[in-house]
DNA sequence: ATCAAATAGGTAACCGGTTACCTACGGGTA
DNA sequence: TACCCGTAGGTAACCGGTTACCTATTTGAT
């Protein structure tokens, strides 16, 4: 493979010249020179070595993308938005699938130190309690070795990052339910433990300020997938007391829910109401079609993006950006 | 951030006996010295420069993933097989979305060849005839630049590739229909040019061989998303004599189908057969579910990063692998 | 006692660029 | 004439590793 070397022993002229023109560079050169490498380059069908140029200038014009699967909607939007913005801006980026084990992001992490990437873009797995731990290490170890980051779906000190207020949209599904005249509203939480969790809180608070007391039966966990949910929704449907309406924390459960209570002749939402979390296109496929609360996805990858490539110019500064859930409104749900 | 050198002068060793105590080396090493090496490596939380060592070694372990889009259930299951082939063989994937756009395609080639990736997999678009010849060059360049392929969903002479018997799929599909009763079959194909189309010559041929003659009325072509499906569908169906049986060459598209059928009030499957192509949570969910010609994704990805592993590891030779698609019979057809 | 082999480590060229600093020359000006 | 400045280009250190080749000591066998 032709090198700088190549090109100056051809055109009689040294490395320093032959970069200079190569890259654009403002030092004067005679137009003849300039040609002469310019056509000595294509000649030999040359190609910069980024590997090089990486060692020499310290950035690497890569970034990563660190998510928990690829294999979902979710996270697949926001990916697309960010390659995107990324891509427009010379960058390009690692897909790095941590399949939800913080192990995985800590090796990663290894990796994209060694590997000197310019930026993260994270989005840290929080499932047990001391996952926590593990993602806060994680970060210091990349600020240390300055790696810029932008978190989503999380909040963390001093770092970047864009989130959406699930409290306030999950306080919102569990209102919209309780303002179509619902008292038994079942709720199914995603992999996030107990107490930490921001939507069961919400789900927890909107039914207190409504004088709904509430009933530690209606309160399920789900592993985020259809099965899951499915079964979910058959333990909420087959009690003594069953719920009216249930509020699930992601779009697969909820279809899940659906399935159950299909197979158990419940119609919805005649006898039962379901809102999801999440926006796909699979909330609109289904039948019932979801009512669910909306995430910005686009828009979140989008800024995370931004947000680092800000960072990276030096323009911009450490950011916490919060966008705004939003009810949309289709036929799963009804007034009890 | 630490190097060898810094280690090399705080352990009084030259950085050859670092390198090879950090890089288990057979070289022998005296055991306290490796031990005083690796315990300073860990004082100053030293992390190895990959790109000095790409450009000392040559190698990246780096491959790149250039694909349509990742917003699309069939790119994406693909995509997290081979993410994860290739990771636990010590690579990382460059997230490479090309947009259907043989120019961004031509743009990223250049790209990777001077990031100096190890290897590459590759689906080309081929959508306008001329496609084709771009595509070939392409290939051409990252061959000549000592980049290994592996290209999947088309099919080109020299490197190895896996592909579906798309034809077979598509012959398929047809027959089934045909064996339903149904004589009148519309045909909804994707973006690929005319008489190129493997699924139009398919349903040709499974029509002629059945001896149902070809009406080009029937015959129409979408753009892959579900909006053209439903055009399409609504196309097909408002015609003087409408099909009793569709094959759609995607999922999407079928499922805009079934909008359209419902819209018109049209019953699937007792007033119409619908018949899809690749599978995907879609297909399961959407009521009716749909009949499909299955496509191994999951198995096409691990194929593909394990060609072009064992083309990296110098084992293995350039093979073309073809998968067979599978009938999944689910709701949307019925007899005539 | 001699010498080959094993052990332990060092030297420096190399990978392919970038860039701070230096040289050389011609023209304009005081 | 002396000096400054703009133009055009070269020199070589540097980025952080790897590794072929070399040296020096110790061990074991004859």
């Amino acid at each position: 493979m032709a090198t700088i070397y190549d090109i100056a022993k051809i055109c009689n002229v040294s490395t320093a010249t032959v970069s200079r023109v190569l890259n654009g560079s403002t030092h004067p050169i005679h137009p003849d020179t300039r040609a002469k490498i310019l056509k000595t380059a294509n000649k030999l069908n040359y190609h910069p070595n980024s590997i090089a140029k990486s060692l020499a200038s310290g950035r690497t014009q890569t970034i990563a993308l660190l998510i928990p699967t690829i294999a979902n909607d979710y996270y697949t939007q926001i990916a697309e938005a960010m390659e995107n913005e990324l891509n427009d801006a010379g960058y390009i980026a690692y897909l790095c699938n941590t399949k939800r084990s913080v192990l995985r992001e800590t090796e990663y992490i290894n990796n994209l130190i060694a590997r000197r990437v310019d930026g993260v873009i994270f989005s840290p797995t929080r499932i047990k309690p001391e996952d926590n731990i593990k993602n806060l290490e994680n970060i210091e170890e990349l600020r240390e070795n300055g790696i810029a980051i932008v978190a989503f779906g999380s909040r963390f000190k001093d770092i970047s990052q864009v989130s959406v207020n699930t409290y306030k949209g999950a306080y919102e599904a569990t209102s919209y339910l309780i303002s179509l005249g619902h008292r038994r509203i079942g709720f199914i939480d995603g992999l996030t433990a107990g107490t930490r969790s921001n939507r069961r809180r919400a789900y927890i608070d909107a039914l207190k300020n409504s004088g709904i007391n509430v009933d530690d039966a209606l309160m399920v966990r789900g592993s985020l997938d259809m099965d899951s949910g499915y079964k979910n929704g058959l333990k909420l449907l087959n009690t003594a007391r069953p719920p009216t309406a249930i509020f699930v924390v992601n779009n697969l459960m909820a279809i899940g829910v659906l399935k159950a209570a299909k197979n158990m002749n419940i119609k919805v939402p005649e006898k039962l109401s379901v809102i999801g979390f999440d926006d796909s296109i699979l909330s609109r496929l289904i039948e019932p079609s979801l009512t669910v609360i909306r995430q910005p996805l686009e828009e979140m990858g989008a800024i995370a993006s931004r947000l680092l490539l800000d960072e990276l110019n030096g323009t911009g500064k450490i950011q916490s950006i919060e966008l705004e859930p939003s009810l949309v409104e289709r036929e799963s749900c009804s007034e009890v």
